[in-house]
DNA sequence: CACCCTCACTTCACTACTGAAGTGAAGGTG
DNA sequence: CACCTTCACTTCAGTAGTGAAGTGAGGGTG
């Protein structure tokens, strides 16, 4: 491991990251009509039903004016649900609409093709140590 | 590796790579003033001064437009200078100013402490195992 | 010589983020 | 009971990116 390979892993990770971004946009865009961002945004509601977006934000791992539009967004779709909080006055409760949990469903094919190519692009080994390694660094609190 | 795991590595990236980003994006800023993407561009030009918005955006992985708006904030600061090209009537040298050097080098005590923070993170076999995917992936074509 | 196409760059509207400041009802506290 | 803080969310300006459409000098080609 050379100092140059040092000096690029960041800009290494930001361009696989990106890479990685813009090619299942486009494909997430022609199969669901969604972005990535609105996908994970899908899935973490659907997985906690109910929950604020405080608890979004937290979920995944955006500050609170970042799910303020990306819920916008959502709403503004037809695929998110803005409920009153029973107690908190200003607080939001989120609900999938039935057309959010068809665009899950519409996605669903098209990410586990993406997931299947990229499984053997780095084969199974490379596959769970970045997997593991991406983990750490995703934990990390600096 | 568990099915959840397969659907995951995507996200995975994209939190890994987010976390990096806002992470060094404040440091670079306290330290040099620039964003990790400003110094990312200053590094090409360094690297290969004289080279034109076009050669910048394929070295970065951009799209030229997105290069138009970085290359018109460096100018701005007075970080980059943009020269008529002797032949192409359109095109652009790029070449570092005085005050980009400076700030290349402001930069650089921060990178290798925060790259030294991530191989202490990864370890060494994690470190070159993640580079090894990471270019991978950023070389894919999909 | 008129036409058209190439080329490098720009512009526009959009998504997606940050950080800092603001909003306004509800709930202590003196 | 007036004051102050908390709380969840919103708004604003800025950076960073995409994709599609536009610009305008120059170089073939017929």
């Amino acid at each position: 491991m050379s100092d140059s390979d040092d000096q690029r892993l960041y800009f290494l990770l930001q361009r696989a990251a990106h890479r990685l971004r813009t090619t299942a946009d486009r494909r997430m865009l022609a199969a669901a009509g969604i972005t990535t961002a609105q996908l994970g945004a899908l899935f973490a509601v659907r997985d906690e039903p109910g929950l604020t977006q405080q608890r979004l934000a937290r979920a995944l791992g955006l500050r609170e004016s970042a799910v303020t539009g990306l819920v916008g967004r959502l709403t503004g779709a037809g695929l998110l649900a803005k409920r009153a909080h029973p107690r908190e006055h200003r607080a939001v409760v989120l609900e999938l609409t039935d057309p959010g949990a068809a665009a899950l469903r519409a996605a669903q094919p098209e990410i586990d093709r993406f997931n299947a190519e990229l499984r053997e692009l780095l084969g199974d080994d490379g596959f769970t140590g970045a997997a593991r390694s991406l983990g750490r660094i995703a934990r990390w609190e600096p």
